[in-house]
DNA sequence: AAGTGGTCTAGACCACTTC
DNA sequence: AAGTGGTCTAGACCACTTC
């Protein structure tokens, strides 16, 4: 583990743990640079991860502050970091479920005008058109429709697609997943995804509008996620 | 401005103006360094604000690249950030529009206890309560319920909240807002909301629940915001 | 006046990519 | 072997808060 890394894990516990309360000052940096035994860049990183996840805020010429009730909002398991982005099986297998895909379609097709541009895609391309109905411990929990492009994700087969394409991107490809841009909306289901999530009537979804990126920039896909609405959210930190 | 603001900007400037074009790898830090008369560590808190919006990504060892196709996401003038925390009033008028509120409750209360507990208050405390529809030019957008304690915002004045307690709390209190915690769902709209956001039926309504801290770490507010669906989204970066 | 976090420097070392 | 971004150091200076 990096140091910036142990300073910073080792703060966290320490208010998950409520020995650093809320609205508490935290020691100094200079402090913190005798404790742990390293400079004063490295202790600015780790408290710039953790104010980067809403635990602390500081505060210039002043200190660095426990923020007062994080705890309800870190611990909800049914809540998802906008920060963070491991795809949907790595997510819900990391909360003890088992995770589970219906396919219900798996093509080869040339991309719609808005999908080729979100892919910077030509019309004259092959990309990957997948459906999948994804449920954790047997319960349905999102549709998603997901576009790549065939040249930049070759040799996907139905065995990746029904566990985890990310894997098959990551350790099949060797390629490096960077981040996503998401857009976020309310909207209502289709008769068909209603049937497939088994939704009472009246039931919005939470829609994530997605493209992945690979390390070196290139967009490797784009997703739309609907999530059904009353066992789903999102998780985000703002700041000022 | 600072001197890796400098960096920065320069270097969004010219890949929003197609300079440094989709995929192209930028020059390296090195060459930064010279560029911009700068030193290394300068350069890379540069890059890492532009990775953190999602324009670039850096890779180990090889270059740091422009990521395909950020156009859309960047422009979508109907998108607010999940990193940024402007409140309603200082987004809208960034865009240009004229924005109002319908105050429909402004009262003083006992917080009931979810209410408390988010603002680390006590049931005894009082709290403002605060109900208001706002417009942009006229146009309805979301109904927000805002609770606030008294202890931390007082003298709160209805002119106040017709048209921003943000203002009242940064100028008036010369307190400092930090950042907020905000958890996104999609919900179905009360008939009341519905009449006040004139919507069409089976229009569902993005949720925003936020509680918002000052910089030293105090929860100064508790609202939920229910947006128009078809009028908002929510943007966000997630990285692996 | 003393203490605090934020920015910035020159330079070292490392792991990784590229050739 | 050469080039690249990522981490880390010791130290300087500054703006701001606190007393």
């Amino acid at each position: 583990m990096l140091k910036y890394e142990v300073v910073a894990s080792d703060l966290r516990n320490r208010i998950e743990s409520g020995q650093y309360k809320a609205n508490e000052q935290l020691p100094t940096i200079a402090e913190m640079c005798k404790i742990y035994g390293v400079s004063e860049i490295t202790v600015k990183k780790a408290t710039e991860q953790l104010a980067g996840i809403g635990l602390i805020s500081t505060r210039k010429g002043s200190g660095s502050y426990v923020k007062g009730d994080v705890g309800a909002f870190l611990r909800d398991p049914s809540a998802e970091m906008s920060g963070q982005m491991a795809g949907f099986k790595a997510e819900h297998e990391q909360l003890g479920a088992e995770v589970t895909s219906l396919v219900k379609t798996f093509e080869v097709i040339h991309p719609e005008p808005e999908v080729a541009e979100r892919l910077s895609a030509d019309a004259a391309d092959f990309v990957y058109r997948i459906v999948r109905v994804r449920l954790a411990d047997g319960m349905p929990l999102v549709v998603e429709y997901t576009y790549m492009p065939i040249s930049i994700v070759p040799g996907l087969r139905l065995a990746d697609v029904e566990s985890s394409i990310y894997e098959h991107i990551e350790q099949g490809l060797g390629l490096r997943i960077d981040s996503a841009h998401r857009i976020v909306r309310a909207v209502m289901p289709t008769p068909q995804e209603r049937e497939w999530l088994g939704l009472a009537p009246d039931t919005p979804l939470l829609e994530v509008e997605q493209v992945g990126f690979l390390d070196d920039g290139r967009p490797f896909e784009y997703s739309v996620a609907r999530h059904s609405g009353d066992r789903y959210s999102f998780h985000a930190v703002a700041k000022h």
